[in-house]
DNA sequence: GTAATCACG
DNA sequence: ACGTACGTGATTACT
């Protein structure tokens, strides 16, 4: 069937301008709302794929519910002067991409839309309806479906209303919609609606007498005396309120839906409007191949075709000096012969060379000609720990990664294709993998579009060489070329390494373990259901919440929007009185530990009975590392029977575990960059942090310190850490909020410095739009600029955490290269094979023992010089269990 | 593909 | 009044 997609300008680009962080273009007009809007409208397309597509608009002149509304209240409030010069500019970008604008005067954008919806289902158009304004409901049928979006934590979630949707939520159908509004009123609306009458109120009394009309027949019913006197009181508002909460479905005008029909949105002159706005990351979405419409460098591609200029290209790559720069890039999925495409190279702009696999190019032959140039020629390329295979030499002195730059300058983004990095840096335009190959591999790429591969492949290449001298200057301007240099480039090749050795695992042992939950785990399973007297998914949060809060009435329920929250802390609360939970949450840690850990991690051991988890350096906002597949750096360690999992990993023949990790180094740091000297003093006591800042919070002398108030003083550490809010400090002690905001007026007392520091790093965001670590790491926090109170505190939290938590990733990472570097300069079998964010792991050569120790000591805490000491624990045994 | 849950620092 | 601790990744259920 045929679609339509009908949108809410205003509405839309009000929800736009409200949910996207300020942005304006070079020419300072602000462009957030145009942005925001444009996001939401590709989004559902891309959902919808409709064969007709129409926006419609408010005309500014006076309309008759914008009379009776002025009769009302006054005039309407004015919009933010930055949302109104927004509106010419979507205009022209909806004009410039060939999109049906709809107006006329008279009528409000809610009544085209309800007129077209309707008139469209008529014609027999499936109808979406885009808005961001829930008066629409009352339009919904079931095939008109209205679509709300909405911006949560940063992206956009959208809302889906058929009339069978607009009825389960609201408990009326959308024609009652209408009376709900009217009774309860709608402030954003302009709905005065009946005084006393909430939302409930409206909700029971629309179920009780189905319509307004019905209700004021029987008006004398209505249970509740004040309800009722204030119904029969405000009659003439509450048909004002029908009135103007009633669209208008039989609009008078004309629709050509020729005009709407969807055609192609990219065009030049489309193009134009996106590059003035500056959305650079939308001009992705024209075209294909390298156009950024001043020169095509794709003309001096080359795809290596014959021997003779094989040799040339090689030649090139010896003859290239300690000033050149050649970027290059290896093609393959895997590092498995047969994926093998080939290898681009760049030596200029216009020097750009793809050579293809096979025949005169081996694998081999191209690994001798990179580690022939590796460490003598400037070399860049995209994510460089994927190539250190090819390069052989631990040098990263004269090689850029370009991925690594562009997560150091905006360490925020979830993906860094070269072709974004492009679009970014280079306001330039080239073709996706995705986008030539959709989701296919390489391999098949070579055999089906030779042509499009080789200019991947050299496009790549040419993106790398040109955005590098780019990147780099923007990371010194920055202040962050010692980072890369000295921390990131280094630390790619130790994470190399750490890959590529991976971690011994005893499969039969941990299949035994596995194996040794299931007993349990049947048992309470059974126990579960008997009790529960239903054989459900214990599995399942949706049922297990019916169960408990519907079917067995236990108290405590509510909390998700999808239904009950079943969360641990929740059942903790009711484990106590109801056996049932207690079995649930028990039940529960076994499942985890047996499909997670047991199951999960044997399906990654090698052939070689080790683990080789990807270390990754591009994902987190603070500059820490994160692990995937699997990810080894959430290992049990809390509770013991999940701790036991921990001796199934272990050191290979004649070698033992040491781990050493920091003692509170994000506590230490903060001691350090907040320069509080009664925290600094603290820790030169060298006695329990936790029970002097109890002793100092509750003026209670350090040996008569109880267990209760080192927890509590713990607790309120941990907070600072994250940026503490009194709501989360209570919450995480289940005190008062009144109680965790008395800590923590305490705790600043006693600490003042840290309070300071806090402060200035809120503030320094405020201003500068982001944090700094100590080591020059940048963190951007747009969510400061929100006009929403809740991301707006969010952002003053990881202000506060950000410079904490990323410096102390920066420390560990610096004492990550030096022990690796001590390790191979003093020839040690020893290798750094995991790194859990204040921890390192060493399989340690039985006689190296002590060596390793010494290195750890004395590089850990030498990787930063701090006003108080960098303390470590370490111990040695014969798994990781006993190493910790 | 997203939400809920829970493992770690 | 708003509704929260900071940073991650894997599994499961379900749309």
């Amino acid at each position: 069937m045929e679609k339509i997609v009908l949108i809410d300008g205003h509405s839309i680009l009000n929800r736009a301008f409200y949910g996207v962080p300020d942005l304006s273009n070079a020419e300072g007009l602000h462009t957030n709302a145009v942005y925001g809007f444009l996001n939401i409208m590709f989004k559902i397309l891309e959902e919808e794929s409709p064969q007709y597509l129409a926006v419609a608009f408010d005309v500014h002149a006076p309309t008759f519910r914008h009379e009776l509304y002025a009769q009302y209240k006054g005039t309407r409030k004015p919009m933010p002067e930055e949302l109104r010069e927004q509106v010419p500019v979507i205009r022209e970008v909806l004009q410039a991409m060939g999109i049906k604008t709809v107006e006329k005067a008279g009528l409000e954008a809610d009544d085209i839309l309800g007129t077209l919806a309707k008139r469209s289902e008529k014609e027999g158009l499936e109808v979406t309806l885009v808005s961001g304004d829930r008066d629409l409901l009352q339009i919904a049928t079931e095939r008109i479906k209205i679509r709300i979006p909405k911006t949560k934590g940063g992206r956009t979630e959208v809302e889906d209303y058929y009339a069978a949707d607009v009825e389960a939520k609201y408990k009326v159908n959308p024609i009652q919609f209408i009376d709900l509004k009217a009774l309860m009123g709608d402030t954003a609306d302009n709905i005065p609606g009946v005084p006393k009458v909430g939302e409930k109120t409206a909700t029971e009394l629309m179920l009780q007498f189905g319509s307004l009309d019905n209700l004021y027949a029987h008006v004398d019913e209505v249970g509740r005396k004040s309800v009722r006197e204030s119904l029969i009181a405000n009659k003439e508002l509450a048909d004002l309120s029908k009135v103007l909460a009633t669209i208008e479905v039989n609009g008078d005008f004309d629709f050509d839906y020729q005009d709407a029909k969807v055609g192609d949105f990219y065009t030049e002159e489309a193009y134009k409007q996106f590059q003035r706005l500056g959305f650079k990351n939308m001009l992705g979405r024209f075209g294909n191949g390298i156009t950024d419409r001043k020169e095509d460098y794709s003309d001096c591609f080359k795809e290596v075709a014959d021997f003779a200029l094989a040799e040339e290209v090689f030649g090139k790559l010896a003859g290239a000096g300690a000033e050149d720069t050649v970027a290059f890039d290896v093609i393959e999925d895997s590092g498995k012969e047969e994926d093998f495409v080939g290898l681009a190279l760049a030596f200029g702009e216009k020097e750009v060379y793809f050579i293809k696999a096979g025949g005169f190019l081996t694998k081999g032959y191209m690994a001798g000609k990179l580690a022939e140039a590796a460490g003598r020629v400037c070399l860049v390329t995209f994510d460089i720990k994927k190539k250190y295979g090819y390069l052989k030499t631990a040098d990263t002195g004269k090689m850029f990664d370009i991925l690594i730059a562009a997560y150091l300058f905006n360490p925020l983004k979830s993906d860094y294709a070269p072709e974004d990095i492009a679009n970014e840096y280079l306001g330039l335009m080239v073709p996706g993998r995705a986008q030539l190959f959709g989701k296919g591999s390489f391999r098949n790429a070579a055999e089906e579009k030779g042509e499009e591969l080789a200019r991947y492949a050299c496009s790549l290449v040419y993106v790398e060489w040109t955005a590098a001298p780019v990147l780099r200057e923007k990371l010194a301007q920055g202040g962050m070329q010692r980072l890369m240099e000295e921390i990131e480039m280094p630390l790619s090749r130790v994470l190399y390494d750490m890959e590529q050795e991976g971690v011994m695992v005893k499969p039969d042992e941990l299949k035994a373990y596995g194996e040794a939950l299931n007993g349990r785990i049947a048992e309470l399973e059974e126990s579960i259901h008997k009790k529960a007297d239903s054989d459900f998914n214990i599995n399942s949060p949706k049922q297990l919440g019916e169960i408990l809060f519907g079917k067995m009435q236990l108290p405590g329920g509510k909390k998700t929007k999808t239904g009950y929250s079943t969360a641990a802390d929740v059942l903790e609360k009711l484990a106590p009185d109801y056996p049932i939970v207690a079995e649930i949450l028990e039940y529960r840690g076994l499942a985890k530990l047996k499909s997670t850990y047991a199951e999960g991690l044997a399906a990654y051991i090698g052939e070689d009975c080790r683990i080789h988890s990807n270390f990754n350096q591009t994902i987190t906002a603070t500059g820490r590392i994160s692990s995937t597949e699997p990810n080894l750096q959430n290992i049990p360690m809390r509770m013991e029977l999940g701790r036991l999992i921990r001796k199934v990993f272990v050191p290979k023949e004649g070698f033992v575990f040491t781990d050493a990790d920091y003692s509170q180094i994000e506590l230490r740091v903060l001691a350090h960059m907040s320069g509080d000297e009664q925290l600094i003093e603290a820790y030169r006591m060298d006695e329990d942090i936790h029970r002097i800042t109890a002793s100092k919070v509750f003026h209670t002398p350090f040996e008569e310190v109880t267990d209760l108030q080192r927890r509590n003083a713990k607790a309120v550490n941990f907070g600072i850490v994250y940026g503490i809010s009194s709501f989360g400090l209570s919450q995480d002690l289940s005190i008062s909020k009144k109680e965790a905001a008395e800590y923590i007026e305490q705790y600043f007392a006693t600490y003042p410095g840290v309070k300071a520091f806090l402060d200035k790093q809120v503030e320094k965001a405020k201003k500068e739009g982001y944090v700094l670590t100590m080591f020059g790491r940048r963190r951007p926090i747009p969510e400061l600029g929100s006009s929403n109170f809740m991301q707006r505190s969010f952002g003053e939290r990881v202000a506060m955490n950000s410079p904490i938590q990323g410096t102390a990733a920066d420390i560990i990472k610096i004492a990550m290269i030096r022990v690796w570097k001590r390790l191979r300069e003093e020839g040690l079998k020893s290798r750094l094979i995991l790194q859990v964010h204040d921890e390192l792991l060493i399989e340690t050569a039985g006689d190296e023992v002590e060596a390793v120790a010494r290195i750890l000591e004395t590089e850990m805490k030498a990787a930063a010089d701090l006003a108080v000491s960098l303390e470590i624990d370490m111990h040695v045994g014969r798994n990781w269990y006993e190493a910790k």
